[in-house]
DNA sequence: CCACGCGTCCAAAGCGCTTTGAGACCGACT
DNA sequence: AGTCGGTCTCAAAGCGCTTTGGACGCGTGG
């Protein structure tokens, strides 16, 4: 493959020509606006007000050859085989973490892949030496992702768990157990007792998480857990329509549901209001969310009631933690394990059945 | 500021190295790899074999430098001043591009930044040289962006396009105009004469042009504007539930909406449904919808009825538009426009007044 | 007076690749 | 035999920066 040659770019000022205007060798200058402290603090602003003047940037090509590093993180998006589909998560996590990226001066770098080519993507990430860590999204409940970049030796950060992975590896996670342990019996103690779970996809480590929360409450309270009850699937909005209404339609028909994101909440609600019932009356709902900016869970009164955890602050401390681990040389694994808020808000109320309980909110 | 030298890199092959094993001289290695005619068909394969067994990968940093070349695309995604939004739009786009990027060994570098830091970004990537091209999101009306990029010589595409830009610039838009003419009209059709416009904000130049696609549908039909219907803000699901609320509220209250994203769509259901009624019976509702991949319209039957267009599509054909521009030294400029497909789905009725109209779906 | 340290600055050697310009070899043509 | 054209290979010069290992001048103390 012969590469074109580019056309003539637009003339930059490089570091050899700022040093030659200002009577000095490059060395000095790049000293002068690196912090070095054997340059003299005269010669130091006089070199800084140059570079502003002439609005010299270093040419980041050669400081990262010159320097062996590439300040750059990579992101590898798993795009799902089966739906063509992208998280949507992931655009308030990537800004989160770019808030991160910008304050340390680092770049990120997507790559967007096939579920099936991710290995290949993350050992050319690695020899071709582009970026300088790597964050790990959606583990699964085996992830071989983790032993490959261990053995690569590049620094990684999952955003998630996997529970089948032995060694020590950084992470940031949301306590999803507890969560979905606090959402059930949260709508145990309202009374009820046919619980829907709409979940995620069984193979992701979250929704293996999330499900054994909430196995957990029904156990605590003696209640027994229904296979039809429970539908794992990827996370839209018409999984939790269908889900919700296949519940709905059983001979003992769920009273409540607990849901793992937004989206699916909303396709619940659509199924509970095709069934002619009222969200909050007839059935209750108890959401995660992730509380993304475009798709805020109300403003002051939650429309649903939710555990809440924010996954841009999950972006944002999975790229501190990467940096961190970037410039100790990774010794030592970190963890973060982030608390879900339980938020009461309109979708809950005590379960209609049972000795005339109140119409209307809790 | 002293940067800490990072621990030692787990080993990797290098050009050099390899030539060496190989009794060849890093010339030959390099042209044989690169595909250059002038070395020998065995010792090619000798090379490329050697290659592949030592896992070579020539260390990207160092190609960038010699070749000039960043290999690497820039989006430069907005970050919403008031809401810290990120549009969700942008994981779709994002996707579509990211596949042509890969197709091509671009990489994609993502930079998130409030607004109003814009166009340092765009200067700061130009004269650091990190990438090659640039993709600029989210035009307003009267864009500086633009001129500021062709001042500084980047090649980029427009994903949507400047109203009051004057200079020739690349872009691929949606036809939005003749969308929601047609959305309008096709609401008009059924009788209705009250119809809601929930729009995105006002400076946003597709916010304009479906404005002005709106407009002139009931202007055609002689149906007299009302700026009360009219409501232009970022398109979340709230402000699609506080718009349509006011809308249903009014002495004479819209009976059919025409809104710019499903979510925002979600938003109206939610008020209509609060309000006692039913979609596709009492109240009517069109939406444009980016067909993204976590938010689809129904399956067969689309939920609402809706202009579609791909955004990840867009995305797709931005990406391929932006390395042709690149390759070519961006001598001419291109533009694509798109068209969206009207589908109706189950959101639509005929106008509820009038000489009793057939109660159901038309 | 010399030795020494200190504060400033610089020349030159990389970083790992691409690419220019040329050399070496070989068969073929004059 | 001498020369030419082609084919294959190489040495060396960048790309624009960082960083090592001095050099130089100046003041201080012995």
């Amino acid at each position: 493959m012969r590469l074109i040659q580019s056309g003539l770019k637009s003339w930059t000022m490089n570091l050899k020509e700022l040093a030659h205007t200002l009577g000095l060798s490059p060395t000095t200058v790049s000293r002068a606006l690196n912090g070095y402290p054997e340059v003299a603090e005269a010669t130091r602003e006089r070199v800084q007000s140059a570079a502003r003047k002439h609005n010299y940037q270093p040419n980041a090509r050669a400081q990262r050859l010159a320097t062996g590093r590439a300040m750059a993180i990579g992101h590898v998006i798993p795009v799902s085989d089966r739906h063509e589909m992208v998280n949507p998560v992931f655009a308030d996590f990537v800004s989160g973490a770019g808030e991160a990226y910008l304050r340390h001066g680092y770049d990120m770098v997507l790559s967007l892949v096939a579920d099936r080519d991710q290995e290949d993507v993350y050992r050319d990430l690695a020899s071709k030496g582009s970026v300088d860590g790597i964050i790990v999204h959606a583990p699964r409940l085996d992830d071989r992702r983790i032993a490959l970049l261990h053995d690569l030796g590049l620094p990684f950060v999952v955003h998630g768990r996997a529970s089948n992975v032995d060694q020590p590896y950084n992470w940031v996670d949301v306590n999803n157990r507890r969560a979905f342990e606090r959402a059930t019996a949260f709508l145990l103690d309202l009374g009820h007792r046919r619980i829907g779970l709409v979940n995620g996809l069984d193979l992701m480590d979250f929704a293996e998480r999330r499900r054994e929360g909430y196995i957990a409450a029904l156990r605590a309270r003696d209640v027994p857990s229904d296979p039809r009850l429970i539908a794992g699937e990827e996370m839209t909005e018409m999984h939790g329509y269908r889900s919700a209404m296949a519940m709905l339609a059983l001979d003992q028909p769920a009273t409540a549901f607990v849901t793992s994101s937004l989206i699916v909440a909303i396709g619940v609600r659509r199924a509970v209001e095709e069934h002619g019932l009222k969200l909050g009356r007839d059935v209750s709902l108890v959401t995660h969310d992730d509380d993304l900016s475009y798709l805020r869970n109300g403003a002051e009164l939650p429309i649903f009631t939710a555990v809440r955890s924010s996954v841009r602050h999950a972006g944002r401390l999975c790229a501190e933690m990467l940096i961190e681990a970037i410039r100790d040389g990774a010794r030592g694994e970190r963890h973060t394990l982030l608390e879900a808020d339980l938020m009461v808000g309109t979708s809950t109320g005590p379960a209609p059945t049972g000795p005339a309980p109140t119409k209307g909110h809790p």
